[in-house]
DNA sequence: TTGAAAGCGCTAACAC
DNA sequence: GTGTTAGCGCTTTCAA
């Protein structure tokens, strides 16, 4: 049983192939009467429609591509979520690639996106530098922004957090409960956010005078049973920082399990952090420290830029959205300041409004600025 | 910057487009000067192909789409991941789409993956009758594979474990434990895994004597959140089972959490099983026993399915693979029957061997019969 | 082995 | 407002 063509609702209708076209993706005028038959015979016939050839004479596709590290890393699969359901919204459909952190296997999926014709790519690319070459290639074809990571030396949108600001957060937190040193748990990757969380930890703990040590930042990959093994490593030997930073949620997830199994309080003992706010950052026990990203709104701009950036080209935007910390039970109280209520400590998460927005360079690129919740500016003027 | 066309690279080459696409392709014989002479012009024109018009023309698309109730639920994460790295090794890219558990949502992306021309559709039905339209109208016109859940009345092919053998094997295992008397928390969907899993309680307790009542089955949905209320209610009920029995580990790990709350201990109060052994099962306090599922396998089926039914209808083969029982410290240390020593109890994760395989009804339907480790069979002869 | 040419199904000019 | 027609870029007969 072959498919329907438009050729058959045509003559059944009565009518040009081009009517029907043109009734049926409803873009000219066409007589009530005329659709209505259209639109009958379409029906009789199950007519469902050939987006390949659309797409082919059009040289659009409605399709995005997105390439992301790891699917299962919970922090990226909600990324992926928010834009699935962002490209919905437009009727999109997504193309979801997983470079299972090898550059060559992105750079594999990115060619072969390319040679889709996908609308847009969006990707967090796995490596600083390795993916590079291949993010470029891929951003002169094809409209291209950057989620949460992006690679060295290339000059097409991102949009993200700011992990200074997180990092800020995270460690303003800490000092005000009362720590004064602090470890660092992290990936040995040498991607932009693991290297701006980092630096960030490091211009922390130094405006805020805590101490920190060599042996105290420790790099091995975003992992439960890495932050185990690394948390391990440093419950066991001399002395314990009053507080481990995490670079990601399932470090720290492995860190509180470590603890347990070692018997040290937590916060009591020490304090620990996250950071993306996945789901089980709140079923821990005890419930996680994070940073919150909105995730949302990073997929819902990155879906809006490559929407806009369609004609565009020669600036790109950075938009750098507000984090928020969460507080949860494994960091200590901090005292309150003023006379304010302590509300109901430790039942619900409680998001602390973040910070304000960085902006970059540059001047914006698109005239219509949005509620202040974010900024976006080109690098380029 | 157009991009570079078949035809570019030919004149380029000093060959025919035909020529080109049969050196570029590889499909057919070319002498070897000339595929040299034409690697090189693609090279230096940069030439990436353009799949949509190759798709066009060959009516092959090269793609799969997949539909799941929610990306989110961490065991659709793990399947769409595992059918994303088998797609990849076929060359096929993966069109994702989430049904947020909406029939309606569902049936818009099972009308446009047929209009993209997928060359086959996974999915997972978020509805075990609502679901059977849109299935079906899909099924006809494209080769589709139902995994995990399936919907009423259709005739496709379908892979997944077979719920009603997991549940014998929570409940044995259980009852060695020293169980006596079960609850069971499952969702209210009415999808035939959800349908099952309760049928299959209902079997085993009253196959192995155990107790239960009305009260104790909950039903609710997949959800931490869930499993924490219902759990809670059972806790402050009159009376407590010697078991919960949880139809996924969502809703385990709620359970798992409200104990906690309310000062129960698991597994010497109650002992308290999970279903589908997400990553996270290994990570709660105490570790969930659970029911593993071999998602890898799963997809892999899936996928070969896929390829092998492109051409042949009539027959549908139901493949249901062996699930294994993941026992870990939320249920009781069984008395060793025999000599045999404990092995590192609680340290890693202890899969037991599942079960045979149900062979359900007719006749295989490719002769090659893979290594025992399951069966397909047709449901017409 | 290679080239010429006919389309895959649709949409966008261009006429009327 | 509607029909006619020319392709989108590729693969695949059919001849040579």
């Amino acid at each position: 049983m072959h498919r329907v063509t438009i050729a058959q609702v045509a003559a059944r209708a009565g009518v040009s192939t081009a009517t029907v076209s043109r009734a049926l993706s409803g873009n000219r005028p066409v007589s009530a009467e005329i659709r209505r038959r259209v639109d009958a015979a379409a029906g009789e016939l199950g007519y469902a429609g050939n987006t390949i050839a659309s797409a082919l004479r059009r040289s659009r596709t409605d399709t995005v591509g997105m390439v992301v590290p790891s699917i299962r890393n919970p922090f990226f699969t909600s990324l992926v979520e928010s834009v699935e359901h962002a490209l919905q919204d437009q009727g999109k459909q997504l193309f979801l690639c997983d470079s299972r952190q090898d550059v060559a296997v992105e750079a594999g999926h990115l060619r072969s996106l390319a040679a889709r014709q996908v609308d847009g790519i969006i990707i967090s690319p796995c490596h600083g530098t390795g993916s590079t070459p291949a993010v470029e290639a891929a951003a002169a074809a094809i409209p291209l922004v950057q989620l949460d990571r992006h690679v060295a030396g290339t000059n097409t949108d991102w949009v993200g957090v700011d992990d200074g600001v997180s990092m800020r957060l995270v460690l303003d937190h800490l000092h005000a409960a009362g720590a004064r040193s602090a470890a660092f748990i992290s990936s040995t990757l040498t991607n932009s956010s693991t290297e701006l969380r980092l630096a960030g930890f490091r211009r922390q703990t130094e405006r805020l005078g805590m101490r920190t040590r060599d042996a105290w930042i420790l790099l091995g990959d975003y992992s439960v049973e890495w932050g185990r093994r690394a948390a391990g490593d440093l419950l066991a030997g001399p002395g314990l920082p009053d507080a481990i930073v995490c670079a990601d949620d399932l470090i720290a997830l492995g860190v509180l399990r470590a603890c347990r199994d070692h018997g040290v309080a937590v916060p009591a003992d020490v304090q620990v952090t996250g950071y993306d706010d996945i789901d089980f950052a709140a079923l821990s026990e005890p419930g996680l420290t994070t940073v919150g990203q909105p995730r949302d709104r990073i997929a819902a701009e990155a879906v809006r830029l490559l929407a806009t950036a369609a004609g565009t080209g020669a600036t790109a935007a950075h938009i750098a959205l507000a984090p928020t910390l969460v507080v949860r039970e494994s960091t200590a109280p901090v005292p309150p300041p003023g006379p304010a209520p302590a509300g109901t400590p430790g039942a619900a998460a409680a998001p602390v409004a973040g910070s304000e927005v960085r902006i970059r360079t540059g001047q914006p690129r698109s005239s219509r600025s949005e509620a202040g919740a974010h900024q976006e500016s080109s690098s380029r003027p």
